[in-house]
DNA sequence: TAAAAGATATACT
DNA sequence: GTATATCTTTTAA
């Protein structure tokens, strides 16, 4: 993946991170997702970000530069991951809420449970990070080619299937049309919201 | 130093 | 569908 194509705001870039493969090689194995379903978050503008007041040691990672890794833990269990886009100096990050797997299944269900269907191996951001691997270890960690975390492009998805609806989960701005995901794929979550909850977003 | 809230997932009613 | 586990970060006194 090109650092350039993540040096525009979040809500520019999210959609674009639809089909991209994310990869995470631990001493275990690789595992490698197709990325169906992002948030975008603005930063400072935007009320549900963590960067919404300003600069803290934790979300430092959203100010820096594209192409790195925002990994903060919610709720005391769970792992999230952010992939930082925007400029240098400017809080911008699209999380990932859920992806298909693609390589490294297998250990993918070892991580998840032996029992867990395919389609919900990565569906909401804590279960796709403990799918992939990640924990804390990888918060700001670098993106580039042969890191232990890897962003690349994976096969375009077409324009007519990416979807907009409203965010899950956030308290504030739950109006912003900031979630972005792949129409029809099993592997999107849209949990905590009853389907004739939204009739309008896949309309 | 102390208290509250939080970008969730799972189990149970 | 509702309730709960669990802990880190941030904010207020």
């Amino acid at each position: 993946m090109n650092v350039d194509l993540l040096a525009h705001p979040a809500e520019d870039v999210a959609p674009r991170l639809l089909g991209s493969v994310l990869a995470c090689t631990t001493p275990e194995g690789t595992v490698s997702i197709a990325i169906t379903e992002t948030e975008a978050y603005s930063g400072t503008a935007d009320p549900a970000s963590h960067a919404y007041r300003g600069r803290t040691p934790r979300n430092a990672v959203m100010f820096g530069p594209a192409g790195h890794l925002y990994v903060y833990r919610s709720h005391g269990l769970h792992w999230c991951a952010n992939v930082v886009t925007g400029t240098d100096g400017i809080a911008s990050a699209v999380l990932i809420r859920a992806g298909r797997v693609i390589e490294g299944e297998d250990l993918a269900r070892k991580r998840r449970g032996e029992r867990v269907e395919s389609a919900r191996l990565a569906r909401g951001p804590g279960n796709f990070c403990q799918a992939l691997g990640i924990t804390g270890e990888h918060n700001g960690a670098d993106l580039l080619p042969g890191a232990s975390v890897t962003l690349s492009e994976g096969e375009p998805v077409p324009t007519a299937l990416i979807r907009i609806g409203p965010r899950v989960g956030v308290s504030k701005a739950h109006d912003w049309q900031h979630r972005f995901y792949l129409a029809g794929d099993p592997t999107v979550s849209a949990y905590r919201l009853s389907p004739r909850a939204r009739p309008s977003a896949g309309a």
